[in-house]
DNA sequence: CTATTATTTGGTTAATTTGCCAAATATCCA
DNA sequence: TGGATATTTGGCAAATTAACCAAATAATAG
């Protein structure tokens, strides 16, 4: 593998960490739905604010979400909305593996 | 949010937490296109062979791939080919980025 | 202008992940 | 059996990530 195969593997893998995070997950899936302020991220997620600000930071940084000042407030909202296409994937997978441990269990 | 949820949010996180490592990434890709053995990715990925198997069992335990051992060798294929689908987006993710940055280079 | 609210940034510590080495296991061949 | 090859596992050090607190910045209201 070259140096040019090497760091698209590693740009493709910044991607995906960035969702990799349950907190940033629960964003994105908000975000789906529409664009949020972070105060609402405030309200519904149990972390401190500044740990809030850093995971919507890291999307931001990964090219998955964008933000826009208007007022007091930053709203964020879904830059690539096929994001939510993993979750689809991601879901199988999580299937896949229970079907699985119940094969055992009843063998 | 409820305990159910956040635990289905982690549950999710560590599906995409298995994908999101280049050298993974590597192997996913090789195994959409066939089946490989342990032996082939030691001769293509320039790094300790535990390293490699150790990048497989976690992609084996994030239910991703699975193995088989035949003779001596441990052959491994994709068990859920969904994980495929998450590469497109990926590229569109890193080429709207680009794309970005030639707008700003551009004005 | 000052206080208040919303958000980001810097710094520190704790937790997690990664990668290598060495050792253990398993299979095959002579 | 004994040695060679393939793979996994355990353990440790280095690197990365995450969370919190405190402080900085920005916009608005009084």
């Amino acid at each position: 593998m070259d140096d040019q195969n090497k760091s698209s593997y590693v740009a493709k893998a910044n991607v995906l960490k960035a969702l990799a995070h349950p907190t940033r997950l629960y964003i994105v899936e908000q975000l789906a739905a529409k664009e949020c302020c972070v105060c609402e991220f405030v309200k519904t997620i149990d972390a401190d604010f500044s740990t809030i600000s850093k995971h919507l930071s890291v999307l931001k940084n990964a090219g998955i979400v964008q933000d826009e000042k208007r007022g007091q407030n930053v709203f964020y909202s879904l830059k690539v909305p096929c994001v939510l296409r993993f979750m689809d994937c991601v879901d199988i997978v999580i299937k896949s593996r229970i079907e699985e441990q119940m094969q055992i269990l009843n063998s």
